[in-house]
DNA sequence: CTATTTAATAAACACTGTTCAATTAAATTT
DNA sequence: AAATTTAATTGAACAGTGTTTATTAAATAG
């Protein structure tokens, strides 16, 4: 058999992408591999390499789409900027929720390393920034008299540090039991150095 | 060629370690197979699965092998208790210099994932305890009035906040260049995050 | 109706983890 | 010293992985 045009490239792209995305929520990182999204959407291997450069390629654009799903439920809580300080930790909320709703397209983002040589494109590198804009926009409001460059620094140690718990929470190193105990981890967190960073 | 006994059991598990070790420090988790382990000792793939389980099993020896590198690095500090702030800061300088030392040994303890239905050993999960509870004594003749499982939970919200921006700085997605600046976003997420818990 | 283009495939390659019968050298027994 | 037992090591096999490429067949163009 060849040549179907059942679907177009940009369809196709679709939906070896939305296969993908399923293969990793049931089964992980690990339970992807390139025939078994041909196989689920009925094309053999070699077509998906009409679509995707190559594996890390495709691992890319479903972390990125993962990226853009976090990004969207983070802006959902924008218009609540009430608050500063209970925004932020508001922030780290949707931060644990999401990666405890959906751990392992979570994960994902996290566990895919590109070979030591190759690096991440700048439209993905973009997408992962942005979170960090949005943190450093919500601790602008408590910065007081500090510098554009301390704002940055810090948003990047809190956001860093939230990660930090998220990770250790689910590959169950902290030793905790569900979202409940993370949540008020990062909200001591949060809560804890916004004490010192806003000098009280 | 069969029967040889150039080496023991022991010393079989000890060369193979070794030589894993060499393979992840160069090549990274990634460069690490069962055969080129075997190769690099000088055995067949076959030798190998009489001395460790399965390649997770090498894997988490490995990995073993650098938790207790990097507890005796964090012991070596403990005499310095003069001031125990200092003391905590410290203790997160050795973690980034560890990291950034054998950036490949240290990301393969948190890159290799078992599978979802195998946990880790006691024996190991014991080894990871050991360092949470080196950063709970830190933490103690700054806690003031609080209860021990408040002193817990300090603990884990800072470590995992230090391990996370070790993370995402070694992955390049911090936009940092080196180790200075993530020893410097270190320190501000300790020093401001003590401000709170020890009620300035 | 033939010629050209091209979407898709199937098969191949080198790699991975893992198992296990066969081999063979050392140890033991006769 | 020769025969026998024992067990350490191998090498080949299996099913899986990512990736490439010649081939095939359908759609389109002339």
């Amino acid at each position: 058999m060849a040549r179907r045009s059942d679907h177009s490239r940009e369809e196709l792209r679709e939906l070896a992408l939305s296969a993908a995305e399923n293969i990793v929520a049931e089964h992980g990182y690990e339970g992807l591999s390139a025939r078994k999204v041909a196989a689920a959407i009925g094309y053999t291997v070699g077509t998906l390499y009409l679509v995707f450069e190559n594996i890390d390629d495709l691992i890319l654009q479903v972390n990125a789409r993962t990226l853009d799903r976090l990004h969207a439920r983070m802006a959902d809580l924008q218009a609540n900027t009430a608050n500063p300080r209970e925004y932020l930790v508001q922030l780290g909320q949707v931060y644990i929720r999401f990666a405890d709703d959906d751990p392992h397209r979570w994960a994902m983002v996290f566990e895919h390393r590109l070979a030591d040589d190759r690096e991440l494109p700048a439209w993905y590198h973009d997408k992962v920034m942005r979170m960090f804009a949005m943190v450093e926009a919500g601790l602008e409001p408590l910065a007081g008299k500090r510098s554009p460059q301390e704002i940055t620094q810090a948003a990047r140690a809190l956001w860093g540090g939230v990660h930090g718990i998220c990770i250790l929470a689910l590959s169950d190193t902290l030793g905790i039991t569900g979202a409940d105990s993370v949540a008020k981890l990062t909200t001591s967190l949060i809560g804890n150095y916004l004490v010192g960073f806003t000098g009280n």
